[in-house]
RNA sequence: CGGGGCGUGGCGCAGCCUGGUAGCGCGCAGCCUUUGGGUGGCUGAGGUCCCCGGUUCGAAUCCGGGCGCCCCGACCA
């Protein structure tokens, strides 16, 4: 029974001015979810149920896959984390037991579902398997935000595949992909699936799904041809730049005092930022010190440069810089630099570049990568807005929330777990790993923040907490509620979940109520209706109305409801 | 980790600078009114002013310490 008089539902009217987020404002505003702590939500009975439309979804498209459906905890002994060197992460809640024993909150579950399928899976006759669980987990965020967007404990659909070789995982990531790709589809999301740093999970390659919206925390390049990766690895043709000064024979030392950022030796100078070389000392783990150089009008990425190193780099100090290059920063320069040059392979083929002299207050202009100075190329730059994608078609950056990630583990922790199978040669192999993370709450605020509107939320009819509001106008008694009661009664047993406003409350105040919380269909029984004997819906998405014969009005609700997105 | 802000009935806020009666809106309870877009009126209940300590005759207000929460940045599978 969901009447709204003995429902919980508590809506308000005013937020704490500082929630930004749409989603954040609209969730606690429609009485789906409550803040306990920093990082931490209370589902109400709606939320939850939305929450739950997102978990089936999820569990059929894994199950479609072959996916086997288990639970594993959530408390979880230190030593398995010792082992694969995540203990040390510091995200990770860390406690301790009475008897002093150490103790994790897992923020995942690849050690635990490694451990169990080291004893369980011994033979190559046992692979493949896939699988999964619905379970919450806890990271300790440095700073949880906006609402479910960032927060310290969530749920999440986590499953694991186990393959005997690389053609093995290839093929468990590949159904997984087809899997999410149905699964957002369903979710009625806009989404892309987009090329991925492999981060903290460690190997051999990831995808992440994204959905663009205004609270994003992360940014994808996108373009019209397809192209779609996360900013941290995105890669692409850099506009060409106007108002390149003539090359010259040699450099040429010119003087450039006080002037020690691209834009001043660029106004200095009277030439396009993009003529600079940016110069970027870094010292690399294991490597020592590097000069890593850029256009002058892009920027670094640190995570592609790492990628490319295949190893960690900081950015120097301001005393290694001057015993290194004799010059502080804003002078430094790949020619005769004192330290190994990595250029970015936008700088390829550009004459007449100015860099940094390697001495203060000067400047050296005609430069020539490959003639002055002989780096190592990589591609190490950020992309930005108007570059080109590879199949020519212009970047654009966009916010997006990652909704779910994927990823190739490889023997990343079958091996330190000692995950291994005897193949029918009776050799001892490691099973190959993938894992793929899916939040539902998180695919719930991206589905609220892309179709919100002034009114409140607009949920997607796969995931919205009821298919129907039925709202009854009147007082207790009249004929608008008796009618309300029939057709409610009449909905259920079509199969729709319908939420039945039955309170005392003013009609202003019901269909304010029914905008915010967002139902895909509403139904209005009151006097005005009936005296032509007809019932009032509206698309919630659009805010389309239109009346209903009182008549067969049921089944006409429910054939609207088929053709609803 | 750096920067900024906040903590006062259930919710949103004012009061604090300049110490002395704790206030407004919403919500809540009762009665009346109203019933197709948050109706209007009357009456009423409800507060350790985040915590600890200090100054003072007297602290929501001043001082010190702590805790909690939010925002920006860094970080973030």
């Amino acid at each position: 029974m969901t009447r709204l008089s003995a429902y919980l539902l508590p809506t308000v009217k005013e937020v704490p001015a500082d929630a930004e987020a749409i989603s954040h404002r609209l969730m606690v505003r429609a009485g789906l979810v409550r803040q306990l702590g920093a990082g931490m939500w209370t589902f109400l009975p709606a939320g939850w149920r939305s929450h739950r439309k997102v978990e089936q979804i999820l569990r059929e498209e894994i199950d479609a896959i072959g996916g086997l459906e288990m639970l594993m905890p959530v408390l979880q002994p230190a030593e398995l984390w010792r082992q694969t060197g995540r203990f040390a992460i510091d995200e990770l809640f860390k406690l301790k037991d009475r008897k002093g024993a150490d103790h994790v909150l897992a923020m995942t579950h690849e050690e635990a579902i490694t451990y169990h399928m080291t004893r369980e899976l011994r033979s190559y006759r046992d692979l493949p398997r896939i699988l999964y669980h619905i379970q919450t987990k806890e990271r300790d965020e440095p700073r949880p935000r906006a609402g479910l967007l960032r927060t310290r404990e969530f749920i999440m659909k986590d499953s694991y595949s186990f393959d005997r070789d690389r053609e093995g995982l290839d093929a468990s990531y590949e159904l997984h992909v087809k899997a999410y790709d149905r699964i957002f589809d369903r979710s009625g999301l806009e989404w892309y699936r987009v090329e991925a740093d492999v981060g903290m999970m460690g190997g051999h390659g990831a995808h992440e799904y994204m959905a663009p919206c205004a609270a994003g925390e992360n940014e994808v390049a996108l373009s019209q041809a397809g192209y779609a990766a996360n900013v941290e690895v995105a890669s692409a043709s850099p506009r060409r730049i106007e108002g390149l000064p003539e090359p010259l024979a040699a450099p040429e030392l010119v003087e450039t005092p006080g002037a020690a950022t691209i834009d001043s030796v660029a106004g200095l100078l009277g030439v396009p930022s993009g003529a600079l070389i940016k110069a970027f000392p870094v010292v690399v783990d294991g490597r020592g010190p590097l000069l890593v150089i850029t256009r002058g009008d892009h920027r670094l990425n640190e995570i592609k440069l790492q990628n490319a190193l295949g190893a960690p780099a900081r950015a120097a100090h301001a005393e290694e810089l001057e015993a290194l290059f004799r010059a502080p920063a804003g002078y430094i320069g790949p020619v005769g630099a004192a330290a190994p040059v990595v250029a970015d392979v936008a700088l390829r083929g550009l004459r007449g570049l100015v860099a940094g002299a390697n001495q203060p207050d000067h400047h050296l202009r005609g430069v020539e990568p490959g003639r002055d100075f002989e780096p190592e190329w990589a591609d190490v730059r950020a992309v930005v807005a108007g570059d080109t994608c590879p199949a020519g078609s212009e970047i654009r950056i966009e916010p997006a929330i990652e909704v779910a990630n994927i990823f190739k583990l490889g023997t990343r922790y079958s091996e330190p777990l000692g995950a291994g199978y005897l193949d029918e040669q009776g050799e001892e192999r490691l099973i190959w790993m993938g894992s793929y993370g899916i939040g539902p709450a998180r695919i719930m605020a991206a589905a609220v923040e892309q179709r919100a509107d002034d009114q409140g939320i607009a949920w997607p009819p796969s995931i919205s907490p009821f298919d129907v509001e039925l709202v009854a106008l009147g007082k207790p008694g009249e004929e608008a509620r008796e009618v309300a009661e029939r057709l409610y009664e009449e909905l259920r047993s079509g199969g729709l979940d319908v939420l039945y406003d039955d309170r005392d409350q003013s009609p202003g105040e019901k269909f304010a109520d029914a905008e915010l919380l967002g139902c895909p269909l509403r139904v209005t029984v009151g006097r005005r209706g009936l005296e032509t004997g007809e019932v009032e819906a509206q698309v919630r998405r659009g805010r389309e109305r239109f009346s209903l014969p009182l008549e067969g009005a049921a089944e006409a609700v429910i054939e609207r409801w088929r053709r609803l997105d």
